[in-house]
RNA sequence: GCCGCGUUGGUCAAGAGGUUAAGACGCCUCCCUUUCACGGAGGAAUCACGGGUUCGAGUCCCGUACGUGGUACCA
């Protein structure tokens, strides 16, 4: 019988959920539901010295604006708990200690400074980068160099040490990638990377492959950036728990800025957001744009981030998450990353506030009039407004000017359109519309226009050629949905009011 | 530098040896609309380069170039 599915996110709570981040979690997701599985959360939190108090939460709230609720975390809950790294502290320094008896990792006692002159001392033109590895460990101070006595002395001095992993001298490390195919390594060109950490924590590589194995995870997906350490991961799989139960790792490929990899910075650099959620950066408190705050429905930016590195090859582009959850497989994502375009972001968005009923995002909007002192009342009203302009919404925010004149008169209007051509018979021809649509008893569309088409002809004045008055007056500028629709909606005492009012300023 | 990964229009991309090399975003033109959008019809624009293999290569192989990630007691 087949394992469960179990496939899990880990991020470290360092920062604020960029969109690489985000997609990682959607694939992740997506792979775990289509196959019944589950989709478990873990925080990576053992990083001392860059944990931001604030941000774990802040994940939680992404992960939920997104619709992805784990079904196990440590907010959720779950049977194979804790889910934070640092709760699991202890469990860590066994399994690196049985890698030392095995012979396959070892003590290092060297300082910071004596890394550091190391790095320095072997530093040269063709090998900027030293490493800790085969060629310089037996000139370190850890347990390959030392005698057993000096290291029986540090060992039971309480020396402060790590452990570090030995990779081997010549062996291909090689392993099968779900979207790369095979990979291989040479050890000997891998650096001996520190497992346990000086204060007892354990090093990413470590807590992934063990935690990997106590969660029972049965896939692995995580961006390209830890491709280049996965021969560490697998070695440690070989050793402490076997090859057989490793999980089927997948490297999703990189989403890119304008140039080159999309940073933090380049939110503010390019004028696009990259997090998914407003996130204020503690140690600078600059305020870092979200997908959320910037306007974008939830769908759509699940949906964008989707695509952007897999298709199904039909051609289809908008995708809810429960078509995606039937469509995706994680053998059609790319290997290129790829370049992050707000335009066409902006377009998912705007195909989403078309295709969903104005009851979905109505709240939201309302919130942005009130924030702006416009006090909603009547909600038919308002979403009969919201329907009539949706269409040329592109973020949620753009409905405040797009509806903003269907509740205030305009204060200013765009006299450059209509001076030029205005003259007294236009005038008045205003002032005897007004008559007319005071007399109107059933106050709708068709007589509204009737009148208007009808005084028109009576002062032979082409219609067109009033009709965009008649807008600027009504809404203050060349915008807006048919002039008449308009009229309908805001009433006759404040379309018979606008027209007053305009005709004063175009008058003057 | 070394190691890994990658390379189809400006961008996202389809494509698994034989196609007029899909589609989408953006851009441009036209239609619809006497506003702005929506919608509709068109258009410009691509296989990084060089060698092989093959009757035939965007598709396979090898180089080169370029991009990108790693090279931390960060994840």
């Amino acid at each position: 019988m087949d394992k469960k599915i179990r496939v899990r996110f880990a991020p470290s709570p360092t920062g604020g959920l960029h969109l690489g981040g985000v997609r990682t979690v959607l694939y992740n997701y997506l792979f775990a539901k289509q196959n019944g599985g589950d989709f478990i959360v873990r925080i990576e939190d053992t990083d001392q010295t860059r944990f931001v108090p604030g941000a774990e939460k802040y994940i939680f709230d992404c992960l939920e604006w997104c619709g992805l609720q784990p079904d196990e975390s440590p907010v959720h809950g779950g049977e194979f708990g804790p889910y934070r790294q640092s709760e699991r502290k202890p469990m860590y320094r066994d399994y690196a200690e049985q890698l030392i008896k095995n012979g396959f990792a070892y003590y290092a006692f060297d300082t910071p400074e004596e890394l550091e002159k190391m790095r320095n001392d072997e530093k040269t033109a063709v090998n900027p980068s030293p490493q800790y590895d085969l060629k310089t460990r037996m000139r370190m101070k850890n347990s390959l160099s030392l005698s057993p006595d000096e290291l029986q002395q540090l060992l039971s001095s309480g020396a402060l040490h790590v452990i570090r992993i030995k990779m081997p001298v010549d062996e291909t490390i090689s392993f099968n990638d779900l979207v790369h195919g095979e990979v291989n390594f040479e050890s000997a060109l891998v650096d001996d990377k520190v497992l346990l950490k000086a204060d007892g924590m354990p090093t990413y590589h470590l807590a992934v492959v063990v935690d990997d194995f106590l969660m029972k995870i049965t896939h692995a997906f995580r961006g390209e950036e830890w491709l280049s350490s996965a021969p560490v991961h697998i070695l440690l799989w070989k050793h402490l728990f076997g090859l057989e139960n490793m999980p089927q790792w997948a490297h999703l490929p990189l989403i890119l800025g304008p140039s080159g990899k999309l940073s933090k910075r380049d939110g503010a650099k390019y004028g696009f957001p990259v997090f998914a959620m407003n996130w204020t950066d503690p140690k600078t408190n600059e305020l870092l744009e979200g997908f959320k705050e910037k306007g974008f429905l939830p769908e759509a930016f699940i949906n964008l981030l989707a695509v952007l590195g897999w298709n199904d090859g039909s051609g289809k582009e908008i995708y809810s998450l429960a078509e995606l959850t039937e469509h995706f497989s994680i053998d059609r994502v790319h290997k290129a990353g790829a370049k992050f375009d707000f335009e066409k972001a902006k377009w998912f968005n705007h195909e989403w506030i078309k295709r969903e009923p104005v009851s979905h995002f109505s709240l939201l909007v309302k919130e942005i009039f009130e924030s702006a002192l416009i006090r909603i009342s009547d909600e038919a009203y308002f979403n009969k407004v919201l329907e009539l302009v949706k269409d040329r919404c592109t973020l949620i925010s753009d409905f405040y000017e797009q509806a903003v004149y269907f509740f205030k008169a305009p204060a200013k209007w765009d006299t450059d359109a209509v001076k030029p051509k205005w003259n007294a018979a236009k005038s008045d021809f205003f002032i005897e519309y007004c008559a007319k649509l005071n007399g109107i008893e059933q106050w709708e569309l068709a007589a509204i226009e009737a009148a208007f088409k009808v005084l028109a002809t009576e002062k032979n004045i082409k219609p067109g050629e009033l009709q965009l008055p008649m807008r600027i007056m009504l809404v203050g500028g060349k915008f807006g949905p048919a002039v008449f629709e308009i009229a309908s909606l805001i009433g006759k005492e404040e379309t018979i009011s606008r027209i007053n009012k305009a005709l004063t300023i175009f008058n003057q």
